[in-house]
DNA sequence: CTATTTATAATTGTATTATAAATAGTACAT
DNA sequence: ATGTACTATTTATAATACAATTATAAATAG
């Protein structure tokens, strides 16, 4: 149970969380009782239980006299919990999850755009310019890829004064990350790249909901079926 | 604190959840100290801090030594929570809360159908078909007409075979109960909006993505813009 | 033999008490 | 102004005891 700075309980959770979204803990499966849990972890009851209990707020588990600690099937799982989205990046994501992430991406940023040319303050239009010089940046070595990229995109979400929006920043956050392991781009952005992400900024930036919906959309697809060609390629296998 | 059926700590969960989402505490606030929860609500310590832990573990609050326990910024807030969706519920969302709710419909909902249309298996594809008998039932007063409503969009996330796509099931349920606030609806439902809804049955059962998606689309178009159409009107005044 | 009830035991729920750890705020020294 | 040590407050953890819940087994009535 590698420590880090979190405190016991918090640790537990990590522990117990990353094993259910791993599949060590399947639907279904009992996990140790609260005294076996002590003894494992060698932790008091009052830890374990405010682990349970932080565990069963996230729809992971249920528990309840006589019958345990339990996995809840996946329907209840918050999978828009900043927590539970790390534990499936810990583990090992297929190309099923990340046409998973790419199908909700499609849904939510093109959207997400429409939304920042309307409602979008000059502070958001000034984020979303700050992201984009990043990534300027970045395709010339001085910045990190992904990081810009990232910011990019959530900055968009930020920017369509939507509380629902907003927190899916983490959901971009993490499916950007999932990306990243199949596509292992060290590598620099394209100018093609570049470019597609400022047609989505200069639209927004001109107050142009439809175009910046369009262009979002436009690479989002390609993206999609990109993963789409590669799963049936592998099917065929 | 009405009890109900929960325990001590679960009911100290809903009561301090629904107070944030309500805004009885605000962004930054601090909350009672522990010692002085246990006072106000006459329960143990255990359960007090089992409750804080859960609500911590929802992005609702924090929780530190000599700091106390404070409302996290609504950023943090899980959102798609079904306990945090139904405080919202709960409380008095108005015409922007409505519009929210909305903008994230008309992002997913299509999609959502687009996908169904791909990946629907034949008993997805039966439960859509229910809730379409339902709604028609409905429509004689036979049955609930928001019930069978709920049914019918929640089972098309349902057959997008998408976790996170079923995940947002709680979301759309709360968004429609959100809607029924403005519209009261006690009414049938007309032949129009029945019509509507067999149109993206009709697409998905054969299997033409695209114009499910088209047909998801156009009716939420219809409804944001009698949503905006309201907040314009209300704004000139 | 079957169905119903009752008893048993396993497990979580709650309460209480005690101590440790973290940290905001203060006072003081540099 | 900056840093350091101290102090008081608040949460974090532990240990113990008992209550409540409930799955399973045992007893009992019909």
């Amino acid at each position: 149970m590698q420590s880090g700075h979190r405190n016991l309980t918090q640790q537990l959770v990590h522990e117990l969380g990353k094993d259910i979204l791993q599949g060590k803990y399947k639907v279904g499966d009992k996990l140790p009782s609260e005294a076996d849990l002590c003894a494992q972890y060698d932790i008091s009851r009052t830890a374990t239980r405010e682990a349970v209990k932080m565990l069963t707020a996230k729809g992971l588990i249920s528990s309840r006299p006589r019958q345990g600690i339990k996995v809840l099937d996946s329907k209840h799982w918050n999978l828009f919990d900043v927590e539970v989205l790390n534990w499936i990046l810990i583990g090992k994501p297929d190309l099923y999850m990340l046409r998973h992430f790419l199908q909700l991406r499609l849904s939510i940023e093109p959207e997400a755009a429409y939304l920042a040319a309307q409602y979008a303050k000059d502070s958001d239009i000034e984020s979303i310019k700050n992201a984009l010089a990043r990534m300027k940046s970045a395709e010339d070595g001085y910045d990190d890829t992904l990081e810009a990229d990232i910011e990019f995109h959530t900055s968009i979400l930020g920017a369509s004064n939507n509380p629902f929006f907003i927190q899916l920043k983490n959901f971009i956050q993490i499916a950007l990350q999932v990306n990243l392991r199949f596509t292992n781009r060290f590598k620099a952005i394209t100018i093609d790249e570049y470019q597609a992400h400022a047609d989505i900024f200069d639209n927004i930036a001109n107050r142009n909901p439809q175009a910046a919906h369009d262009a979002s959309l436009k690479t989002q697809k390609i993206t999609v079926g990109l993963v789409n060609d590669a799963i049936a390629e592998m099917e065929e296998k």
